[in-house]
DNA sequence: CTTAGCACTCAAAGAGAATGAGTGCTAACG
DNA sequence: CGTTAGCACTCATTCTCTTTGAGTGCTAAG
C-alpha cells in the first residue's frame, strides 16, 4: 500500500465528509498532485481492495466500511482545538447541575445539537460505584418501595409487591443486615453466588425477606443506564434508512450490549462492528469521563459514517475532559483542590 | 341543514377515514340514493359552509375541521364492540403489573399498537391524590434525597444540594414537621400561600429548611407525569407534516397544558382546538379511568384527523373501563369485593 | 509509470403527452 | 322546481423521451 494510495483514500474521505457526494478524480487532483487519469487508476485498485466503491458505474468513489476504519485509524489528522472553538465548547457545558446525571446529559445535548448528532451517555455505576445506602420503605398492602442510592450519587427506586406483609421485626433485621452486608460493596462484586450465600445466612427470615433481595439485585442490574438525547437528529440524517431509524426509536435497549468497552477509552465503531445495533451505514465515537481517576461513565455521538472526525473527537475529548474535572472533588468555595482522593 | 346534506356528509367523512382520499361524488352514491349531479351540487353547499374543502379544482372532497367536529359530535354511530373484538382487547390487557403507572402504560403500549397511533397517559396525581409519605436522606456532603410517596402509588425522588449539613437535629425536626404537616394533605390543595404559612410556622428552622420546602414544591409540580408512547406511529403517518414530528418529539412538554380538561370524560379534540399543541391535522382521544369511584387519570390516543373514531373510541373505553376496574380495590386471594372505600 | 484523449455509461432533471378522476354548468325531464 | 344526464373543462399523476453532465475505463503516446 503506497504512500499515494493513502494520500488518494484520505482525500475521498476528507472530501466525501464534506459533500456527503461521491468523489470524482477531478476532485482529487486538488489534494494529490497527479493526473485524474492516475488518480482513477489508483482509485480502480483502492476498489479492488475494498476501501472504496462506486454507486453505480459513472459515478465518483464513495468510501466503504474498511476504508473509514483505515482512515480513522492511521490516516486521519485531529484538528487542533482553537482558543475561539474552546470558548465555544466552554459556553456550553451547563454551569449550574445539581446532580452529576444531570450535569453529563445536559452536556451531550449540547454536543448532539452542534454536530447534529444523537447523544448517547452511559453510566458506569455498576461496575465502578459502590452501594451507599439501601432502603426498604412499606407503602400500602404489601407494596414496598426499595430505594437504593449510590457513591457517584444515583437513586433508584423500584416498588415491588410481596407475599405477605412484613413486621415491624422483620424489616428491622432488613435494615440491618443491608447495612452489614450490601453497604460498601462495589455494584459489580454482587455476583449471583454471594447474593445466595447473603440469602441463607439471613436464616429464618430467608423465606419472608428473600424476594426483597432478589429485587435488590435486580435493581442493580439495571443500574446501568444508557440514555439518548436528540434523536430526532438520527431521523433528519438523509444517510440513514428512515425505517431503521424509527424502529430504534421503538427500542433502543439495544445500545446496552456494547456500552462496557466504552468506558476504557476513545473508541469509534462503525455499524457492521456493532452487531444488535443495526443502523446502517452509523457510526459511534465514545469517550470515556472519571471522577477522581476513576471511569464514570462514557459520552458518545451516533451519527452516520460520513462524520466529521477530525473535528467531532477532539470535541468529544474536549467534553468528556471539562466533564472529569467538574465532577471530581474539587475545591469549592475556596477550598483546595484534593485530586485521586476516594 | 337538511337531512341529506347530513348523510352525504357523513358518507365523505366515512369514505375518507377509510381510504384516505379525497371523496367524489360517484363515491358517495353508494351511500345516498341520488345522482352524482345532485350530490355534486349538495357537496358544493357544504364546501360553502365550510365543511368541506377540495385540494384542487378537479379534485373530490375533503372534510375539513368544522366537518369533523360535526361528525364527531352529531353524526357519528359508534360501533358496538362484538364478543370477539373484546376479547382481542381483553388479551391487550397485561395480567401481571407492579404499579399502576405501569399497567395503564403497558395498556396504552397495545393500545398504540392496535390503532397505530401514538398514545398519553396523564397521571392525575396531582389532583386527585395525597400525600403519604415524604423522606429527607442524606447521601453526601450538603447532599440531600427527598422521596415522595402519594396515595395512589407514585414515587419520586430528587436530589438536593443545600448550602450547609444539616444536622442530627434539624433533620429529626424536618422529619416531624413533614409528618404533621404534609402526610395526609391532598398535593392540589398545596397552595403557595399555604406552603409560605407552613415555612414560618418552622421559626428558627426556617432559614436551613426552606429550600428542602421549595424543592418539595416543586417535586408536587412535577408530579404530573404524561408520557407517550409509540410516538414513532406518529412518524410512519403520512397525514402529517415530518418536520412537525420531529419537533414534537424534542419537546413533548406542550402536551401538559391542557390535560387537565381530559379528566372530566371522553373528549375528542383537533389540532386547531389545541393551541400549544402544533401538530396540524392531528386529533386527540381521551377518556379518563378511575379508582374507586375518583378520577385517576386518563388515556388518549393521538392520531390524524382521519382517525377511525367509531371503532376506536368503544376501543378507548372499554380500555378504561377495564383499567378502573383493575385498580380499584378488588377482592383478591377470595376477599370479598369491597368499593367505594377510601 | 504517467497522462492526454476519447468513447462510453448512467443518474438526474426536464419537457411533453396521455390518462382519468372529478368538477361545474346547462338544459331537459317529471 | 328539484333532479339528473350530458358535456366541456381542470389538473394531479404517470409515463416516455430527451438532454445534460459528471465520471469512468481504456488506449496510445510521452
Amino acid at each position: 500500500m503506497d504512500d499515494r494510495k493513502l494520500k488518494i483514500l484520505t482525500a475521498v474521505v476528507d472530501e466525501y465528509i464534506v459533500t456527503g457526494e461521491p468523489v470524482g478524480s477531478k476532485a482529487i487532483m486538488a489534494h494529490v498532485k497527479a493526473s485524474s487519469a492516475t488518480i482513477r487508476n489508483e482509485m480502480a485498485e483502492l476498489e479492488k481492495q475494498g476501501y472504496l466503491e462506486q454507486p453505480h458505474t459513472s459515478a465518483g468513489r464513495v468510501p466503504t466500511y474498511k476504508g473509514y476504519r483505515l482512515y480513522v485509524d492511521r490516516l486521519m489528522e485531529q484538528n487542533q482545538l482553537t482558543d475561539s472553538e474552546k470558548d465555544m465548547l466552554d459556553a456550553m457545558i451547563p454551569q449550574e447541575y445539581v446532580t452529576e446525571q444531570d450535569l453529563v446529559e445536559k452536556a451531550s445535548m449540547a454536543l448532539a445539537d452542534l454536530t447534529k448528532c444523537a447523544a448517547v451517555v452511559a453510566n458506569a455505576t455498576p461496575k465502578f460505584s459502590i452501594i451507599s445506602k439501601v432502603e426498604v420503605i412499606p407503602t400500602g398492602k404489601r407494596m414496598y418501595v426499595i430505594l437504593m442510592i449510590t457513591s457517584n450519587g444515583a437513586i433508584r427506586n423500584k416498588v415491588c409487591r410481596l407475599e405477605f406483609d412484613l413486621s415491624q421485626d422483620q424489616l428491622e433485621f432488613f435494615d440491618n443486615f443491608v447495612k452489614q452486608n450490601l453497604n460498601g460493596m462495589s455494584i459489580d462484586s454482587l455476583s449471583d453466588a454471594y447474593v445466595e450465600k447473603l440469602t441463607e445466612a439471613m436464616g429464618t427470615y430467608m423465606m419472608s425477606l428473600s424476594p426483597l433481595v432478589s429485587e435488590i439485585m435486580k435493581m442493580t442490574k439495571e443500574m446501568s443506564s444508557v440514555t439518548i438525547q436528540r434523536q430526532s437528529n438520527l431521523l433528519t440524517c438523509k444517510d440513514f434508512n428512515q425505517n431503521e431509524i424509527i424502529s430504534f426509536l421503538d427500542n433502543q435497549k439495544v445500545l446496552k450490549g456494547f456500552i462496557d468497552e466504552t468506558f476504557s477509552g476513545l473508541h469509534v465503531m462503525f455499524s457492521p462492528e456493532t452487531d444488535g445495533f443495526v443502523i446502517h451505514n452509523s457510526s459511534i465515537i465514545t469517550a470515556p469521563f472519571s471522577k477522581d481517576g476513576k471511569t464514570a461513565g462514557a459520552l458518545g455521538l451516533i451519527g452516520p459514517m460520513r462524520l466529521d472526525y477530525a473535528k467531532f473527537i477532539p470535541y468529544l475529548e474536549y467534553f468528556t475532559g471539562k466533564i472529569s474535572e467538574m465532577i471530581s472533588e474539587e475545591p469549592q468555595d475556596g477550598e483546595k483542590e484534593s485530586k485521586d482522593e476516594n
